[in-house]
DNA sequence: ATAGGGCTTCCAGCAAGGGGAAGGTCAAGG
DNA sequence: CCTTGACCTTCCCCTTGCTGGAAGCCCTAT
């Protein structure tokens, strides 16, 4: 199975899957043409690593949670582990995000939006009530 | 006024500031002995770049706004339009971490987290039930 | 033979700076 | 006067996670 054919069955672009090779975090075999050439398994563990990416876990992440993937004697409280870090992670971020969805809200909700120069948004960014002072 | 109390006054790395002058987002003066020199107006708009960036604004953003800020007379709509962008993609951002942290939740609950290697997480992310195959 | 696709490598670059080297400057202390 | 140390300058490389492109090889079809 050649590059092309693994990027489909796996939902990456041949670009990323050779650039997870390049980092060293999935190797692959090479045809008599020195093509890579990929199995099941391999797709398997493209696959692996494109959810586990798009549930957020990060390439390093992902080293380990592989590594965890191919041990099957590992405890499963090994994986638990990342994953609530991962979630504690997420839950910083959604809050991070909604206290500046507040503030922002805020500011676009006292501007009057017209065609008027006043506008508490940029005033709310200068950090006082003025904006830049004129000479 | 140099760069490191400029820093002191904003709240950005000298770094960061050297960083804003070299991508043509702010210019400063230079004393006699080569040194970047500050007035109280670059430091209010060094604090509006740093005010916008902590609010998500990204660096491109702060460019717009820059102007939009030293420009007395241009309407109030141009800023929120701006922001409403800006608050649409925090929503959205907000949305899918919000649907990841759900999925991640669920992997992580149905984990019991001993030391036995039966792992639903894995097995989520593994896209079947089953993890890898063993031979 | 030739056209076209797909494959290979390497090089450059995005956001948004951070780290640190090599060297110029300035103010204080002995 | 000299040294020390903090500060400043420019420079380039490092990060994360890719993406695009150029040059060139391989394979298939005609």
């Amino acid at each position: 199975m050649n590059i092309g054919a693994a990027a489909q069955a796996c939902g990456l672009p041949p670009k990323t899957i050779r650039y997870y090779e390049d980092i060293g975090l999935l190797t692959a075999g090479r045809a008599a043409n020195g093509y890579r050439d990929y199995g099941t398994e391999d797709i398997h563990r493209l696959s692996f690593v494109q959810r586990s990416r798009s549930l957020g876990f990060s390439v390093a992440e992902c080293r380990q949670l592989l590594s965890l993937y191919t041990d099957r004697d590992r405890a499963s409280a090994d994986v638990k582990a990342i994953a609530e870090e991962k979630l504690g992670e997420i839950d910083r971020k959604i809050a991070e995000l909604t206290a500046l969805r507040v503030t922002l809200g805020h500011l676009v909700a006292h501007c009057h939006g017209d065609n008027r120069p006043d506008c508490p948004i940029i005033d709310g960014l200068s950090g006082d009530r003025a904006g830049p002072s004129k000479g």
